[in-house]
DNA sequence: CCAAAGTATTTTGTATTGCAAGGTACTAAA
DNA sequence: TTTAGTACCTTGCAATACAAAATACTTTGG
């Protein structure tokens, strides 16, 4: 799977993931991984960014099988910035697909 | 708008307009521009790497106004690529959508 | 003739980010 | 003890959108 198809869009994904309840970073990986090829290389990193950019936060929570997990909760920016991107996202596509079917490119050129 | 979005699509976008009629820089970037923010910036670099990849053909032609024109025509490599970055697309676009709509996160995790 | 505006191409450099690869650490079973 | 599964994190690379700037041609207006 083209990896460049990804960017801009895994941002979305996971937030809305969260936005629907508290989860940890190697849960978000296998659910993710349900539709889409996803690693902890990409997913530990973007939750910092996310993190660091206020959209997420996140506390500790002892496992009953192996070392302790950390949830991730979304935060009010976070749901907003969600909406935001779920929009661009739409909009986005909504024009790949017209410009795919040649709806924009058949009159008044130049 | 997120430009990271259009990464993996601008490919698939350019081969989409030229496969329709051969066309030069210029005209992509105008044409695009309808539907989507984009600059020279990101076409010349992008009909360069296509035409590296064989997926399209160029040649000259004077303008009846300016420097010559850079036509790109889509060769067969490059028709079968864009058959299958369309496919891909349609296929990625579907599980994003899957997933924001939580048709894929409620049943069997873990 | 000169300047400006529109057309057209190209190159350089930067920022972003997906991901492979590798490391740490805990628990439980073999 | 070793292995496997769970869970986290970091480093470094590759791809690429795009801002910015350079070049060059034509036409039009002063």
């Amino acid at each position: 799977m083209n990896s460049q198809l990804k960017r801009g869009t895994l941002e979305l994904l996971a937030l809305c993931v969260v936005s629907r309840g508290d989860c940890y970073g190697y849960e978000l990986v296998n659910r993710i991984s349900k539709c889409m090829e996803i690693t902890e290389g990409t997913i530990y990193p973007l939750m910092k960014r996310l993190r660091d950019g206020g959209l997420i936060d996140s506390y500790l929570e002892e496992s009953p099988e192996g070392p302790p997990r950390k949830y991730y909760k979304i935060t009010d920016a976070g749901n907003d910035e969600l909406k935001r991107l779920e929009d661009e996202w739409t909009r986005f596509s909504e024009s790949v697909n017209m410009l795919l079917k040649g709806e924009f490119s058949d009159e008044s050129d130049k």
